[in-house]
DNA sequence: AAGTGGTCTAGACCACCAT
DNA sequence: TGGTGGTCTAGACCACTTA
């Protein structure tokens, strides 16, 4: 026999306002996996023991986690449990890398990192983060390699405040992908991204970085990815050439 | 008193094969729909009457209907009912065009008819429309003003035969929005798209229509639009001026 | 065999909308 | 006021996973 536990949960009411009962469970999930109660990859206690420590029923217990399945934020297996989702590689690939080769073919990227430093922000960053300018940031420059060609410029710029500790090593070990590390190193979860694109005449720098000449159209895309509560936590602006690659978008739901 | 009717269904029995229960009736739903039935824009009989019509319970009815909602197939309005969705002019703004001006201005474009034509399919087309490479199809050049200005080129590859009767006169006459305009005239919802864009050196064709150098770089959309069942309905490319404009994402789901 | 999520039911009550 | 969708409940049973 197991003890009943409440799980740090307190029994959400239903006659008060703050809307359905159902979104209030859900908001104390939330809150529990942002404050690190459940972390990154593990397991949330069982539906019938959640729904006990939240005073509510099963149904609606499931209605909860079915929005957060429906975000991203949760995955249910059957037979094993509820978890906290996890940034792999298979996620990353299809979820935020959107460059495959013209002939449909998706591969893994090849990373490199270029540079790496500590600097102050400047504006066009600051304002997509959401900080002051002049707080200090990390900039870390990539390069990414399909088949062994470069095709993807890539410059980061990440608050130093929510990346405490963050060193060039981190990045030269290869992280399986970045915000898999974002995630497992600072708790940080990218949930989506806003991307800007437009097409240009690349520069000298990019050129280089690139291996072709200076003044060839390349696609720029400015992404800035966001955490729970639409908070920014990253800036970045890639440069893709597309000579061979296509930039691919899966459109449906409108807003 | 209402006389019980089973509105052209058949009960879906549990036992059987074919998955869920809840799919099944969705599946005997989609098919309503699809067959015109419901046409775009109508109600469909209440909740409880459907359920009863399929001998399902309600929670049950309502699954099926949640998930045809989530796809944008069905639009619940309550106290009202529930509604075959509409290709609004709000929906194509926010679903299917992604263009806005740099500063974050999002404006409905003005449509330009520029040629009209009846031709035999090429072969990039016909591969993205599922057809064989000579079938009849419609040719349809757009350009697209935004604040007045020409941004956007389009090339509409439509297939004769889904068409039927499709004339200049029906572009001309400037349909709020061009999908809805496949909805309302011959049955066609558009549910998804597939984009691939890539930059590139503006050709003197396009360069005229959108008033800029020949060479500027330009980003270049080609559009494979869906319906139900991944069905291919339409084909486009799309030449953008992104001098003063981007192409916008939002990312979240990954597939 | 025990525990987990997945499906399905039957019904009560609430919130919203039209008339 | 009556009809619609929206929420919530309590429980039964199924399917899957692990030990």
């Amino acid at each position: 026999m197991r003890r009943p536990t409440n799980h740090g949960f307190e029994a959400v009411v239903p006659g008060s306002a703050g809307g359905p009962l159902y979104r209030r469970v859900k908001l104390a999930l939330l809150r529990a996996i942002e404050s690190g109660r459940y972390p990154a990859g593990g397991a949330l206690p069982s539906e019938a023991e959640l729904s006990a420590a939240l005073g509510v029923s099963i149904g609606t217990l499931r209605h909860a986690v079915d929005e957060l399945v429906a975000e991203h934020t949760l995955v249910r297996r059957q037979g094993r449990g509820t978890f906290v989702a996890l940034h792999t590689i298979d996620r990353f690939l299809f979820g935020f890398f959107h460059v495959e080769r013209s002939d449909g073919l998706r591969e893994v990227p090849n990373l490199e990192l270029l540079s790496f430093a500590r600097a102050r922000v400047e504006d066009d960053a600051a304002q997509a983060l959401g900080i002051s300018r002049g707080d200090p940031v990390f900039l870390v420059e990539n390069r990414l390699l399909l088949q062994g060609q470069p095709v993807i410029h890539d410059r980061l710029v990440l608050p130093a405040l929510m990346f405490k500790g963050l060193s060039e090593k981190r990045f030269r070990e290869r992280p399986s992908s970045i915000y898999h590390l974002y995630q497992t190193e600072f708790g940080i979860t990218v949930t989506q991204a806003l991307e800007r694109a437009r097409a240009v005449a690349a520069v000298r720098a990019a050129a280089r970085v690139l291996g072709i000449a200076t003044g060839t159209p390349v696609m720029q895309v400015r992404r800035t990815a966001l955490t729970f509560g639409d908070k920014p936590v990253e800036y970045r602006v890639s440069t893709i050439n597309t000579a061979h690659h296509d930039y691919v978008q899966l459109l449906s739901r409108p807003a």
